[in-house]
DNA sequence: ACCCTGCTGAACACTGTGTTCGGAAAGGGG
DNA sequence: CCCCTTTCCGAACACAGTGTTCAGCAGGGT
């Protein structure tokens, strides 16, 4: 029945992220796994072929709402493209902080930087002016800044509201392009 | 003896490197490392505690010439604070690669991490003006973007000279911070 | 030539992985 | 309610890698 499949792999799910959380992700064995999640052994290589996989499924959850969430404020028109990145960060602060944090795997910090990189790239790239540094260097200056203080804000628990976070990067983000490509208040426009 | 002892760490140290490079960090064996060396698996115990502490070991070494570095190019009034980081990773590709590298390890990059953001930190602190986003905010962004843009400067091979990585790095961040900063203030009173 | 000191490698116990398979359990359709 | 299919269970197994131990070997220093 697909009721008891789902079932199953949302408890796998669940216990992974919980252990995460406690321990970090190098330190869980498949074996803690599914004790935690009372499934049987055979059960877990029955859907996962092995403890990544089981994290990755998590990932395409994750990130399929994270997109769609940005996509929806990018195409509201929203002032700050970011926000959806922040709030999405805020209401899932659980899967945030086993998934990107510190104690989360090296994978799914890739995976996420990766998502956050796609859908930057597609934007960026049309908005960028010309005359500055080569828009690669930009781009990555935007990004990994980005998802440091995304990570960081989360991981460290610091005070601030995901308004306050985007308002912030954007206005550091801004000014650096403003600056480095000397252009007049035309890009501020464009960008909203 | 002092020398044997010498010479067999190095074996292994450089045995470590090369296998990073080749298969990447966490696809290597204890075993593989002592084949390339051409030690015995006892020697290795007695040296090491285990593939990590390899690693670490390494990593001291290379953060001592770079905060050296550093230092010398700070206190020697530089005007471009990061050249020397740029000018470290590029003499020492090799090592850099295989140390913050995608293929390098988790702890490693950590490590990396954390010696740039102390060094960035004592600086930034006593420079940054107040009446813009709080300190460690942008303190954040400075430095993940620095240390994001070194990374995939070395990793991706871009073809920029140190030179011209610090000064675009330098000229992003610089106004990044001029133009948060820069402002009535009425903003930034609403976020703290 | 003789010591040390450090190196060797086989053997071992142990932890964790991923597979296999007979049988139990659970759910749906008649 | 029973039957049938799907799913789950868990013990047993082979395997890979870790870290330890120890008796013996090698070679540089005095």
């Amino acid at each position: 029945m697909d009721r008891r499949v789902r079932r199953t792999r949302d408890l796998l799910r669940r216990a992974l992220l919980d252990l995460i959380l406690e321990k970090g992700y190098d330190r869980i064995t498949v074996q803690d796994v599914i004790d935690r999640a009372d499934v049987g052994r055979s059960t877990f290589y029955a859907h996962f072929t092995d403890k990544d996989d089981l994290l990755l499924s998590g990932l395409e959850e994750m990130s399929v709402t994270l997109e769609e969430q940005m996509r929806r404020h990018l195409e509201g028109g929203d002032p700050n493209p970011v926000l959806a990145a922040f709030r999405h960060a805020d209401q899932h602060r659980h899967l945030w902080k086993a998934l990107a944090g510190k104690r989360g795997a090296e994978v799914m910090r890739d995976g996420v930087r990766r998502r956050i990189y796609d859908i930057g790239l597609r934007r960026l790239h049309s908005v960028l002016p010309e005359g500055g540094p080569p828009h690669e260097v930009t781009f990555e200056f935007l990004m990994s800044s980005l998802v440091g203080l995304l990570t960081w804000w989360i991981d460290e628990d610091r005070p601030y509201t995901p308004e306050q976070m985007a308002d912030m990067y954007m206005r550091l983000a801004i000014s650096s392009v403003h600056g480095a490509y000397d252009v007049s208040g035309q890009f501020w426009k464009s960008v909203q």
